[in-house]
DNA sequence: AACATTTTTGAATGACTATTCAAAATGTTT
DNA sequence: AAACATTTTGAATAGTCATTCAAAAATGTT
C-alpha cells in the first residue's frame, strides 16, 4: 500500500494560514489547491471535506496555542509575569502589518450561527484557555477572585484581539491592560 | 418618472439583520432577494452591487448603534452610570439565543485583509465610540486617565463581543467588568 | 390623455463553488 | 518481480455565485 506523500502537519500549516486570514466561507478549495500544492482528489481522501480540513487546522491551531501558554506559564517566575508576558505578546502580535485577531476568536465570531459545530469547537478551546487560568489563579487567590481574574484576563485579551486592529494601538492597550489590571505584576 | 416601490430603511434594516448574522462572504444575493421580496435588477439599481448594499448597511447600524449610546449616556445621571446601562445592556444581548456578537466587531474581523475598505468602514465607527467616551470622560478625569479608561471601557465592550457566545456567561461578565472596572458605579 | 423618466421584472450570463471518480502512479508485502 | 492496497491525478459535475439587461410596468409632468 501506498504511504501519503505530503506531510500532515505541513499542509495543516497552510490550511491555518489561510483560513485564519480568509475566513472559513471566503476560503476556497480552489484557494487550499493553490496554497499546498496539494489536488483536490487528495485532500478530500485526506480530511473528507473542507469542514474536516477546517477542523483539524483549528484543532491543531487550538493545540498549538494552549501548549504555548502552558509553556510561558510554567517557565515564568510567577503566573502573573506568565500572564504579563502572553499580554505583551499579543500587543506585539497586532503591531504586524497582517493582523489577523485570533483563529479562534475569528471562528468563533463567523461561524456562530445556530449549532454549527466548528464554532462549539472554538468556544470550547477558548474556554480550555479561560480554566487553564483560573486553576493557576486558585493557588494564589480563593475561588471567588480566581474566578472573576480569569474572566477579567479573558475579557481583555478578547478585547485585543479587536482592538489590535486599531491603528498605533499597542501603547493604549498597555495603558488600558494596566488600568483594567492593576493587579498584575507589571514591569 | 416613476418613484421607488420600497422603503429603502425597511431595506435596509433586513440586510443588516442577514449580513450581521452570516456574515458578508456567507451572505448570498439570493438570500438578500428573499429577505427583502426586491428582485434582483431594484437592489442593483438602489445600491449598486452587493459591497454597496453591505456599506450602507453597516453606516445603518452604526447611526443606530452610535445615537443609542449617545442617547443613553444623555439620558443617565452621571457618564459611570450611563456606561453601566451600555455594558448591562451589552450583557442582556448575550443571553439572546441567536446572540451575534456586534455587527461592527464582525465586519472587522471578518473583512481585515489588506486595505478593505469595508473594514476600514467598521473600524472608524468603532473608533468614534472611544472618542465620544474620552470626551465624556475628559469632563472627570484628566487627558491620561481619560484616554486610558476609554480604552478600557473599549477593551471590556470587545470583549463581551466575543465572551458573550459562551453559555450562561452573563453572571460571570458582570464578575469580569467589576473585577476590570472597579472606578464605575456599580449598583 | 400623452409623454418622459424611472423602476420593476425575472430569466439569462459566465464565473466560481465544493466535490467526485476512473484511471494512473506509487509504495509495501509476499 | 508479482500481487496488492493505497494515493495521486486532473478533468468533469452539478450547483451556486454576483451581476446584467431588454422588455414591461409604474409614476410624475405636461
Amino acid at each position: 500500500m501506498a504511504r501519503a506523500q505530503f506531510d500532515r502537519d505541513e499542509v495543516l500549516d497552510k490550511a491555518i494560514d489561510l483560513f485564519w486570514h480568509r475566513g472559513y466561507s471566503a476560503a476556497s478549495m480552489q484557494q487550499v489547491v493553490q496554497a499546498t500544492g496539494l489536488k483536490p482528489g487528495s485532500i478530500y481522501l485526506a480530511f473528507e471535506n473542507k469542514e474536516g480540513l477546517f477542523r483539524e487546522s483549528l484543532e491543531r491551531y487550538a493545540g498549538k496555542t494552549l501548549a504555548r501558554v502552558k509553556e510561558v506559564l510554567e517557565g515564568a517566575p510567577s503566573f502573573g509575569e506568565g500572564i504579563c508576558q502572553i499580554l505583551e505578546s499579543n500587543i506585539k502580535q497586532s503591531c504586524d502589518n497582517d493582523y489577523c485577531s485570533c483563529f479562534l476568536v475569528k471562528t468563533q465570531l463567523e461561524l456562530a450561527s445556530e449549532g454549527n459545530e466548528l464554532h462549539q469547537l472554538a468556544s470550547d478551546k477558548l474556554n480550555e484557555i479561560e480554566a487553564l487560568f483560573r486553576s493557576y489563579l486558585e493557588k494564589e487567590f480563593g475561588p471567588e477572585v480566581s474566578g472573576q481574574r480569569a474572566v477579567s484576563i479573558m475579557l481583555h485579551i478578547f478585547g485585543m484581539r479587536v482592538y489590535g486592529y486599531q491603528p498605533d494601538s499597542a501603547d493604549r492597550m498597555r495603558g488600558g491592560l494596566r488600568e483594567g489590571m492593576p493587579w498584575l505584576p507589571w514591569a
